[in-house]
DNA sequence: GTGAAAGCGCTAACAC
DNA sequence: GTGTTAGCGCTTTCAC
């Protein structure tokens, strides 16, 4: 049917084994055997056969994203997956995008593996995105297939990983870092707001209990979800903080959505951010730098957790066997407009 | 290195041939010697080699989601990528994920296509989303790689495409249901939003430009992007007609994230929604719903346009040369909050 | 530097 | 119903 090596060589009229030389810029090939090929491969439209290849290679340039067990549709795993995507086109790989939903209760051998993983050389490196537990995890070292793995969303029971051939940043730092600035603008009667079910939401509120027990506050925290929707849930958290009549300036949320969510029922309640109230939230996801006033987050780089990731499957694949150290980036504090000093005017009274 | 079916064979006592058979589920196999193969398998925990299967049946599994010119980061893109890959899984098949960004200027022969494209057989079919122009399309063509296309994204220049292997959705209709809806609330003052050097929003223009005339009214269009950020640009194209002191009670923006910017300029001005001005979206994205009061706006299923790009790509993956009819989605009117009857108070005066 | 040929692991056609 | 074997298109080794 399509045009095979062999037909490229009889026309280019050398051996199949050089046109394999030339597809494969290989050096040692006479100049002019090598036009001759180049032009044969242009006149017949040949394109490799990548199946072909890859079997008599033993090897594919195919790296497998997993995204378990959390929709795309939240903007840092898109973006997430955009930016490995773009890394290993670079690199000349290609991504296969599959999620994967299972419950970290079932025992690792009795997982049902996505068809990715069903047979074996679909792809030579795995990303383990999304959320995670230890027994998918397991069941992907007892294939032997090489991975990296999205650190923050791992939740791993009691073992807890040697720091190699991951990625992640740091919740705790980050969070004491937001919260220690809402105590230098003057706040004490800080909020947090997020679902600490989940690991990282657990990680930025004990970062946020750690600097206010540090100041000598109370930590605050409406830390039980009431929705799974971010948005709706920062809004149905701050509703209730506000009905109960608590205290509160300022607002850190686990999520910007959270925030936006928290945000809106402020208003709601005629309340002005920042002047009553001072909101803060994690990530910095596109809208957050365009609302007005901007969104004050603490941000973590999705695309270069994307890099990374990319960066250290692509180093796994070439090096088989490799493990590589963990990365843990910085997460900055972006001080935009929905914080300020708290002017008290209550205790000037 | 790894497990065959040779060995499987031998360990089965059968041939090759069998084992081959007992694999893909065969029928014709005496239960006694399928019983043997599978504890074999078992034993050896032999999983199949993917490249040698796809190679020697000269087929694959894999369709190609190649998203051109856009990002990723867009949840309606995202939307569709992810019904694309819940289908595709659920049907047996993989989803190579690809961005790929060309101008609509070069020559079709003159695009340097990406790597899925670059050898043949990487994957059997492929579904062209994000947005596209002739060249590519053509470029495609050219290759003989089946393929499916997003509709309402592509620009084609003077040809118009047949209407086969598509799937899109009526912004014309739509765009005239939810004018139409305005109109019958009593609104005359009525302004659209969006940016109509893209060809979706154009059609929207068009539908509604077309109600408006129907009705006796003169379309007014902010039509020109003021900025590349949906949100940034709808509170931008807002806080100038605003500026101009043109009359507006019912704003049409051109999608969600328009419509959020619009009335965020609305609100800094003072202004409520829909008390004064009632605010109408396309495309329902997720935070809508949750929105206090919630976002009226005229409804595409995302979900459903990746489940019919999926559903068409696996059959002309199946029966190779055939030609599926175009799917046109409809739109849905979602009425929420953000719009209500207008009560012509000045007109009372 | 080039040609010839073995072989990658599986499927499918054929013989029994 | 099962075993045998050719062959898929390429890479790679080996001889020249």
């Amino acid at each position: 049917m399509a045009i095979t090596i062999k037909e490229v060589a009889k026309r280019a009229k050398v051996a199949m084994g050089t046109v394999s030389r030339v597809i494969n810029d290989q050096p040692g090939v006479n100049p002019k055997l090598r036009e001759r090929v180049e032009q044969a491969i242009k006149d017949l439209n040949y394109r490799p056969n990548a199946r072909a290849r890859s079997f008599a290679q033993n090897s594919t340039s195919v790296i497998s994203f997993i995204q378990s067990n959390r929709h795309l549709l939240h903007p840092f795993h898109v973006g997430v997956l955009q930016s490995v995507e773009e890394f290993c086109a670079e690199a000349g790989y290609l991504v296969l995008f599959t999620s994967y939903n299972y419950s970290r209760e079932t025992k690792s051998s009795e997982l049902q593996l996505p068809k990715v993983l069903q047979s074996h050389g679909v792809a030579d490196c795995l990303i383990l995105a999304g959320m995670n537990s230890e027994n998918f995890v397991e069941a992907v070292e007892e294939l032997g297939v090489p991975f990296v793995l999205l650190k923050n969303t791992y939740t791993g029971g009691e073992k807890s990983r040697p720091p190699v051939d991951m990625v992640g940043w740091d919740d705790f730092a980050g969070s004491i870092e937001a919260t220690r600035y809402l105590l230098e603008l003057g706040h004490r009667d800080i909020w947090f707001i997020a679902d600490t079910s989940y690991s990282w939401y657990k990680a930025r509120f004990e970062g946020y209990a750690q600097a206010m027990r540090d100041a000598g506050l109370e930590p605050r925290g409406q830390t039980i979800g009431l929705s799974d929707n971010l948005y709706a849930n920062g809004y149905a958290c701050m509703d209730m903080i506000l009905d109960h009549g608590y205290p509160v300036t300022a607002v850190l949320a686990g999520y910007d959505d959270i925030a936006y969510g928290a945000w809106d029922a402020l208003v709601k309640r005629g309340l002005n951010v920042p002047r009553d109230v001072s909101v803060v939230g994690y990530h910095d996801e596109d809208q957050a730098q365009f609302k007005m006033p901007g969104l004050t987050t603490e941000r973590v780089d999705k695309f270069a957790v994307g890099r990374q990731l990319a960066r250290m499957a692509i180093e796994k694949l070439r090096s088989p066997g490799k493990r590589l150290p963990e990365v843990v980036l910085p997460m900055t504090l972006m001080k935009r407009g929905t914080t300020r000093m708290l002017v008290r005017e209550a205790s000037l009274l």
